[in-house]
DNA sequence: ATTAATCATCAGCTTAGCTTATCGATGCAA
DNA sequence: TTGCATCGATAAGCTAAGCTGATGATTAAT
């Protein structure tokens, strides 16, 4: 049997995301030499090299690769093992980390540790914002506690705890507010205007559209639904965006915003966490105050 | 995060099945001391007791329990990693990604393929076939492992291992087979069938034929030696494939296939990766057997 | 009360693992 | 090419984690 440590795996962890030893060993908070040292006494255990040393990069090898991926689940499985000291005493304390969505944040963020800071006040909340896809798989390397976006996601290792539904609106430029609403194939002709890849809402909105994915089209993207709205305003076109973007997004503006009448789009939003986390009774109760803050939200209904 | 270690969890797990600190001690080849302290500073981190320690029996608490479960699966996933070693040192298992010349993957790519799984039956191989400039650069990018192409590459990062030589046959049209086997700067006359550019079998006959690169003679172009084997069955003209190319291509036709009597043209296929690659000595055993297969081939020779 | 069993504590030693300084190789720019 | 910057490996020395062996404290059984 061999004697790896912890520390092994989290110094090759860190070598294997940054490819770099200066860098990975800084991220460790220990020096170069201390993490060539480490990641030499690996190979020696191994008897087989784990990294490809080249001038300017180095390369994991395939036995690295697939020792990567083990000792990231071990140190995933450690990092949950360690909630088990919270389960100490009493109500949660010390610090979550949190992911939420592009699309979610800016409307829910601060309403969201305010209300969690006054109801725990020994709580932290540490928030990251990125792209669904990123978020879930921080969340299953257990680089964040929980996550707050769209359901479902649908992966048997996670729990889906759902908070809120709201409606998708159209946003127009003010001359246009007195035609009908179009319907979804009829936006499919119009310039409606996207997220850039990687964004949930910017699928959803496809979705309804019935446009599909690899649709060649090129359509004009922004990076946020502020800008989309902006270009909106500015009279580049149209877009849809969640009912609870509508007060911060179309102030200053000079925009329409409609509902639509039948089929109406919308989508869920939930918080997702580990089956594993021993947190999980303390995260279902976390779930409920926002699931109670989101539904006092105007836009938003009981899923 | 908690600085666990993995004694940790080996001192825990032995003092959990075993019931005893002095016992467990034993099992751990430790002093009973040592293990006390070890349980304690688990304890410590985690903030709350892990066992119960009456006068003569220890139990585990309930957060103890939790604990054991999870500290079990994670040893059980250290042991798993351990057995990554053992197969380092044999022979090679996982993904090797090679790449082939578009004039040699025809006539050798699925008998290598074939023999390298007989040989290693842990071993998958992901092929690419694309021209050698192409190749080179992936492989020296490392999004390929091993590249089989003519050699010489020259590359002072990369390593050649030669497999094996073949000769360049003449192919004509069977009206002209009585004919004697033109010279070649005689062949510089004649309508020289070419693969179209960027294939190093193009620039080797045009360098026999002593014909320069940028000669601005336009010549007739097929995209693969089976297209300029039928041009010359049309009686388009004439061309060179190389020898192992002859029993696939000329199959179905009445082209005549000749050699050259002196000054023959040939070229060497080599198998070439990178210096730095770890997997040298595997790599260097997987030549031996392609070297040996290829050698083994009608119309090749040693190098 | 006495004894045996058991875990905690203490003092002292060994060495794993860290730091700083430096080397040697390699790529890049002048 | 030559000189410079980058990056990982190596070297020497220090610190403290973690071990041993001896002993103390507590409790159950006799």
């Amino acid at each position: 049997m061999i004697n790896f440590t912890i520390k092994h795996f989290r110094y090759f962890d860190a070598l294997a995301r940054i490819g770099h030893f200066g860098r990975a060993a800084e991220a460790c908070a220990i020096s170069q030499p201390a993490l060539s040292a480490q990641i030499k006494e690996l190979e020696t255990l191994l008897g087989a090299p784990l990294v490809e040393r080249t001038a300017r990069k180095i390369r994991l090898t395939t036995l690295g690769e697939e020792f990567h991926i083990r000792a990231r689940k071990i140190l995933s499985d450690v990092e949950e093992i360690s909630e088990l000291a919270r389960l100490a005493g009493g109500p949660i304390k010390g610090t979550l980390r949190m992911g939420i969505i592009p699309t979610v944040a800016p409307y829910l963020l601060t309403a969201i540790i305010h209300r969690l800071s006054i109801e725990f006040p020994d709580l932290e909340i540490h928030p990251r914002e990125t792209v669904t896809q990123s978020l879930i798989d921080d969340l299953q390397q257990s680089r964040l506690d929980f996550v707050v976006a769209a359901l479902p996601i649908s992966e048997p290792s996670l729990r889906e705890f759902a908070l809120f539904d709201e409606e998708f609106v159209l946003v127009r430029a003010q001359k246009d507010a007195a035609q009908p609403v179009p319907s979804p194939d009829r936006l499919q002709q119009m310039k409606l205007l996207l997220l850039e890849e990687g964004h949930c809402f910017r699928d959803q909105a496809l979705s309804f559209c019935d446009i599909s994915k690899s649709d060649p089209t090129l359509r004009m993207e922004g990076t946020s639904l502020s800008t989309l709205v902006q270009m909106v305003n500015a009279g580049l076109g149209l877009t849809l965006i969640p009912e609870m973007a509508v007060p911060l997004e179309t102030n200053g503006t000079t925009v329409s915003v409609a509902k639509f009448a039948k089929n109406t789009p919308k989508r869920t939003i939930g918080m997702i966490w580990r089956k594993t986390n021993p947190l999980e009774t303390q995260l279902m109760e976390l779930g409920s105050i926002l699931r109670q803050l989101g539904q006092a939200r105007p836009g938003t209904r009981a899923p």
